[in-house]
DNA sequence: CTGTTAGCGCCTTCAC
DNA sequence: GTGAAGGCGCTAACAG
């Protein structure tokens, strides 16, 4: 290892300065009122030493960090990525440093590294959509300040989230008006906040329609649950498939088409999130735009709030638009 | 802002179980030796009162952080995401946060971004494609220990890139063999280092057939850069093109289905990277597999290597392999 | 084996 | 306006 040269302290500059530690150390906070000649000087020093005050001691004495961590289920689900992208360019801005943390889809995991993270940082963006309600509710308090991420509203902790129901409605009805009256519903995972929020959407557009039948089939949350849904798919007969979300969809379109089954003449297909590949799958697809870097730089906005004493609005829930392309078309009369 | 009930320090500890601070600490670190009925009172205590030392003090007195940073130009580049991700898990697995600076593509930033990320952890994997190599030259000391990522070979520096070179002369070779002799290569960023590989690779196979012709043109690293290049291309009368990577494909190709020019029947197109998307495009995309979480796993046991005092390999090279799918066919004769 | 004493590098009252 | 001293929470010699 070569030799690393001491990092220089703010007791080299001090000293090479002629001053006291408090007097650098006032300088460079820009704090109370040092004489201009001398603060000057030190300013000088300091830039001919290279110094700046270490972040670690800055930390341990201020009792904050300026970072924050992020905690996600999955670095390789385009939402995620989107959502962490977002965040961390929103937090960079304000100055803040973004600890990451994949989890995997280790839902008990997902606590730990929260807790962990946590003591590092300042506070904690957490993005854990499987873990189940009580469980959210016991760990919140402990890592408080807290931001969630698409989840349904908590005591005492500002969420960020899109409104799946209400948009899954939108693209069920988009079917609806093209003539679909046989629908598949590809379900993502059973205990999920979103998965619940679909569910009603479905359940909604039941009540809307007598005469639309629904069917749900259990399915997944990436490319290999779409394809394997496929068969499942066919043989329902149905017109139509509202997929959990663009992965599934891409999924069940590629295995659709090595049946030989056509998208959308045979069967129209609507994915959900608008992963920035929706537009150039062959059928461009149709789907609900979740606009997965707004709700991190959102989720950024609350805890920059919390972090600095404000209060955030309890909740922030965006609109997802339908976006209407080619793999939806009116049902086979 | 709700009372923060103070952390439980050693101290507390300390007391609550009658010994010493040295005692506790010792115990917590699996130290020196202590009387194990001793040792498990303070577990004892310390599991009680919910202690765990701040890894913040820790940090200073020791000299470590447990965590690394990890610069790259965009958060948005699948090839970055999945570096991101297979350093994220490796550097877990062994104990390490990391922290993610995102430079969006601003070249000068990333400098300062991996400077200043570099005083609050143990080390930085650096990917800045774009850098200027006199400029990495004089950076890279200053950030020791550093991983390099997808750049040429540095003094005193791991490095853990891929062969671009020969992949893609590969994928012209592949192109060759279907009997194209008239190929458009869509150069990327002018500067980057990756470009330069690909450039060689393209000398290379002009060398190596005197009857093959490549028309170079400008283009860039993402869909838009492919979809704004497709009348360019079209003019040139090639019968297939290089793309720079699998998001210029997929742009060129998207632009190329709008003016009635069919992939592969008028044109074959080979992408660059093999993002998880390459294979849903349609027709599925023809591309050398970039291993991009195992780069960024390799990248971390490098970096592993260097945090515990091992010499890693100086450099790390992984061989792309050329992926045949339905974007790329015989020559129209 | 255990307690006492120094710091790690910095910020912040508190006196001058 | 400036310096001296204490402490953030913890670990690592150093004595006993």
């Amino acid at each position: 290892m070569p030799e690393a040269p001491r990092r220089v302290t703010i007791t080299d500059v001090a000293r090479t300065a002629g001053v006291s530690l408090s007097t650098v150390s006032r300088v460079m906070n820009g704090n109370a009122t040092v004489d201009p000649v001398l603060a000057e000087r030190v300013r000088g020093v300091a830039a001919e030493l290279g110094y700046s005050a270490s972040p670690l001691a800055r930390s341990l004495v201020l009792g904050r960090t300026s970072t924050v961590a992020v905690v996600i289920p999955d670095l390789a689900n385009p939402t995620f990525q989107g959502i962490l992208r977002g965040l961390s360019r929103a937090a960079a801005a304000d100055g803040f440093h973004v600890l990451i943390a994949d989890s995997a889809e280790q839902v008990d995991e997902e606590r730990v590294l929260a807790v962990e993270t946590r003591r590092r940082t300042d506070g904690v963006i957490l993005c854990a959509p499987r873990m189940a309600q009580d469980e959210l509710a016991v760990l919140l308090p402990s890592l408080s300040p807290v931001v969630v991420v698409n989840r349904a509203p908590q005591a005492g902790v500002p969420v960020v989230n899109a409104d799946y129901r209400t948009a899954l409605r939108g693209l069920a009805e988009h079917l609806y008006d093209l003539g679909h009256r046989r629908i598949v519903f590809l379900a993502g995972v059973a205990r999920s906040a979103s998965n619940a929020a679909r569910l009603a959407a479905i359940a909604d557009a039941r009540a809307a329609h007598s005469d639309l039948t629904v069917i749900e089939l259990p399915s997944g949350v990436d490319f290999n649950s779409g394809a394997a849904a496929a068969d499942a798919v066919i043989k329902t007969g149905a017109t139509a498939v509202l997929a959990f979300n663009d992965l599934v969809a891409m999924g069940l379109m590629s295995t659709l088409a090595g049946r030989g089954v056509r998208v959308p003449e045979h069967v129209s297909v609507a994915g959900f999130d608008d992963i920035p590949f929706a537009a150039y799958t062959s059928p461009p697809l149709t789907t609900a735009a979740v606009p997965a870097a707004d709700l991190g730089a959102q989720a950024w906005a609350a805890m920059h709030a919390l972090l600095t004493g404000q209060t955030p609005s309890p909740i922030v829930t965006t609109n997802p638009e339908v976006v209407v392309r080619g793999s939806t078309a009116a049902a086979a009369s």
